[in-house]
DNA sequence: GCCGTTTTCGGCCCGACTGTTTTCAGTCG
């Protein structure tokens, strides 16, 4: 069983043990173990093998919880999970999702209505049951009647990129307001996560209620939730088909209060309940407000002061995730991250040779006008017959037609690559005397991916070891990983890849997002070089490099790290 | 259920908003 799948039991078992209003601490522990498992690098199969005692070097892992993990790696199920699923109906679980509802009226509506299904929820919503139930309304009911519908949709999140212009607009047109001082986004999406479930908006103004008719009026919203002083919540309509609505918190503060509430608002939730500890055990306060000591204000302006009231230097955003940034900030070693217009060339496209939309020449174009100063066309190898994949003959013609646009374009390099297969039997697609003339080669994994570990590994390191690949694109979990059964060993292939001076690739298509934050940290921590690259099939795929360097900058790397910010020559001496 | 330079018990981050109340519990972030 995978990480994710493990973690997922722990989390379902805290929905349930909730649902029978469990401990809060103690779920805690569950959400917390079930955070910690799935951002593990190496399977959790494996590190059990050392037992319960071994697993209680996690942190978050005690006694108990190392016991039921040992008892999940070798049965494959949970006796305390089956027990409370038979008790509580998986339907019941399903109401948790419906927005404003939580564990207690849930269980209420289970207990007293006998209600089991999402169906007979509203069912019950719709014939005043619900509304006359102890504790319950009208509102109640219609806010039930009302999450129902969105139910299905707000299991998904929204791409970063996705959200990007909505976010910009509506940003945009509240800055422009008289009595608006300064507004910013937080949450998560400050953090640059890959997908967001919400957003928040955190503005300074002379006039809340301006602020906060301004965005009620604003074309994007469609409905508002909640209102208060401080505090409004919305609903925006979807910017394009097939993404979801989400919804969006303003706050508006006092001027002394921004800075902490930048902090407090921007996250995480677990870096902040470390800012918080940190805080008490200075005798200090820290809410969205300021730092406190006792009634007096400390600090609060600036998100930096804050940080500095508790003796942090500034952390930045992406970096708040409770992983490391507290050691590295006492070790004085945060590190300064690489920023998209450090990056220099990109090492991943396609042309109209295979699946790509754009010819050689206006795909080096597109990259000039981005401010690339080099580029390599990597277009598929024959396996991939879906996308026209190319044989040795087809790539060497591609290569004389890319010499060709040499000639046509100055300004930036265009490297002469090829996108290999490493094959089912973990051999590489072409051969080895057509690879030794590619200027670049990208090797990956498209076919096979339900094999077994062993053998997936097999294939990761035999492309590592041949001299000829210059890189490993789509080598994490998220390919990979997440595949039952054919979880790779991350700490072996990692090691191969320092030893034999192969890089790693960030491929920063947003919809295959590959090498992810935790993933590109442990490849920094072997000396691997990465390279982020947009895998763009059009002109317009390279606004894609900044989902790439969110990822890379969630995993603390820096220019040094990144290869690709060096320019052609340096870039070269990289190559193996 | 986890954790410990206050270590085997007693802590565990903090506040806003809503609805159903008549002073507060539930939910959310």
């Amino acid at each position: 069983m995978h990480n994710s799948e493990i973690a997922s039991l722990f989390d379902e078992l805290a929905d349930l043990l909730e649902l029978q209003g469990a401990n809060a601490f103690r779920l805690r522990a569950y959400r917390n173990a079930a955070r910690t498992l799935g951002s593990l690098t190496e399977p959790l199969s494996e590190l059990a093998q050392g037992g319960a005692k071994a697993l209680q070097t996690i942190d978050g892992i005690g006694k108990d919880l190392s016991e039921k993990l040992v008892t999940i790696v070798e049965t494959g199920e949970l006796p305390q999970l089956e027990e409370l699923r038979e008790q509580i109906p998986s339907g019941v679980v399903m109401m948790l999702r419906i927005p404003g509802i939580g564990p207690k009226k849930v269980a209420a509506i289970f207990n007293e209505l006998g209600v089991t299904t999402l169906d007979q929820l509203r069912e019950a919503a719709e014939q005043g049951q619900i509304a006359g139930l102890k504790g319950f309304g009208a509102k109640t009911a219609a806010t039930i009647l009302e999450g129902l519908d969105q139910v299905e949709q707000s299991a998904q999140r929204v791409y970063h990129a996705d959200a990007r212009p909505i976010v910009n607009q509506i940003v945009e047109s509240l800055a422009a307001l008289d009595s608006v001082t300064q507004v910013s986004v937080a949450g998560s999406f400050r953090r640059c996560c890959e997908t967001v479930g919400d957003l928040d908006v955190l503005a300074t103004a002379t006039d809340s209620a301006q602020v906060m008719d301004a965005l009620a009026a604003h074309p994007l919203v469609e409905k508002v939730l909640a209102r208060g002083e401080t505090k409004q919540r919305v609903r925006l309509s979807p910017l394009f088909d097939g993404v979801k609505k989400l919804e969006l918190d303003l706050r508006v503060v006092p001027v002394e209060s921004y800075g902490a509430a930048m902090q407090y608002f921007t996250g995480s939730k677990e870096h902040n309940i470390v800012i918080r500890k940190r805080a008490q055990e200075l005798g200090l306060k820290v809410n969205e407000y300021g730092v406190f000591r006792g009634e007096e204000y400390v600090a609060g302006g600036s998100e930096a002061e804050v940080y500095a009231a508790l003796g942090l230097p500034f952390i930045a955003p992406e970096l708040r995730e409770n992983r490391r940034e507290f050691d590295l900030a006492a070790a004085g070693a945060l590190p300064e991250l690489v920023t998209v217009d450090d990056i220099q060339g990109d090492l991943h496209m396609h042309t109209t040779a295979t699946d790509g939309q754009a010819s050689i020449l206006e795909m080096a174009e597109a990259a000039k006008a981005r401010g690339l100063k080099y580029i390599a066309i990597t277009d598929h190898s024959k396996r991939v017959t879906m996308a026209n994949g190319l044989d040795s003959a087809r790539l060497r013609a591609h290569w004389k037609n890319i010499d060709k646009a040499r000639g046509k374009i100055s300004g930036i390099e265009i490297l002469c690559g090829i996108e290999c297969d490493i094959l089912e039997d973990a051999t590489m697609d072409l051969p080895d005397d057509v690879l030794a003339e590619a200027d670049w080669v990208v090797a990956v994994l498209h076919y096979g991916l339900k094999q077994p570990r062993d053998q997936i590994n097999k294939r990761l390191l035999n492309a590592i070891r041949n001299p000829h690949v210059s890189v490993i694109g789509h080598p994490s979990g998220r390919v990979i990983g997440k595949r039952p059964g054919a979880e790779i060993s991350f700490s072996e292939v990692f090691q191969a890849a320092a030893d034999h001076g192969c890089m790693m690739e960030i491929n920063a298509h947003r919809s295959r997002l590959d090498l992810d934050d935790v993933h590109a940290a442990a490849a920094k921590d072997f000396g691997i070089p990465i390279v982020i690259s947009t895998d763009a099939h059009s002109v317009n795929g390279f606004v894609e490099l900044q989902n790439g360097i969110n990822q890379a900058r969630r995993a603390g790397l820096t220019t040094d790290d990144v290869a690709n910010t060096r320019n052609i020559n340096e870039f070269r001496k990289l190559i193996r």
